[in-house]
DNA sequence: GTCTATGCAAAGAGTTTGCAGATGT
DNA sequence: ACATCTGCAAACTCTTTGCATAGAC
């Protein structure tokens, strides 16, 4: 689609992303982005979000409770919110599985099944041990 | 926790979620119930399907996809987004596969699986003839 | 030189909230 | 009577966008 040209504010972006273990919101990669480029602007952050997220080389993950947030690791995954801390966390599944919901699904719509979003909530093991 | 009192209001807007086929935004909701009550406030919509859904009365499906949806089935099952068209529609499934997911999901989680929150995404069959 | 990206600030969508008065029990 | 609910409008959160300038190629 569009011509696309470097920017360091994007590739620090994108660094961060992949180099963070959490999953941040905007406002948190505009606030570590912000000490390598103190004059950055959160519409900025949005605006290179979104076009990592269309590139495939982020993800973006819709959570009901707040804000959106962002995360480096493009393979096929889940997240788990923990309900207690707030923390989003990585869940690994078989892709195998993965597609067996949609199929599973396909059997009881009357339509086509494309894709699905699934995010789970639980309690992560740091709140789960008290 | 609170006291609750009967409202006309909220009444209205209950009937309205049961009755319907759709799966109403707030402002689809107001705009319906506006028609027996013209002085209505988007705020009293707003409040009255929170509390319903709260109560368990209704079903909040947030997607990440414009406004929050409102459904007045509360049995569990899933709902698919017709990419097309954007209309929202049910989607059953077997409790117990609904089981089977979060318990599926333990197995890669090192921590306790409550819930989850699934959407599906396709072309429901008003879209899919062409 | 040309086209894209940036910073800034303003606008946008969806939702919540404070308040004075109306309504339910 | 008293607590809850309502309408109204303002506020709030998160995100997008228009514009002039800076930066990439």
């Amino acid at each position: 689609m569009a011509n696309l040209k470097y920017s360091r504010q994007r590739a620090s972006i994108k660094e961060y992303l992949m180099t963070t273990q959490g999953h941040p919101t905007a406002d948190t990669v505009y606030l570590h982005v912000r000490k390598e480029f103190p004059h950055i602007s959160l519409g900025t952050v949005y605006r290179n979000l979104n076009l990592l997220a269309e590139m495939g080389e982020a993800v973006k993950i819709s959570t009901p409770d707040g804000g959106d947030r962002f995360d480096g690791n493009t393979h096929p995954h889940y997240h788990v919110v923990c309900t207690t801390c707030g923390d989003v966390m990585d869940l690994m599944m078989n892709p195998e599985y993965i597609r067996t919901i949609n199929k599973k699904a396909s059997e009881h719509f009357d339509g086509t099944i494309d894709s699905h979003r699934l995010l789970f909530y639980g309690t992560c093991p740091k709140c789960g041990r008290r």
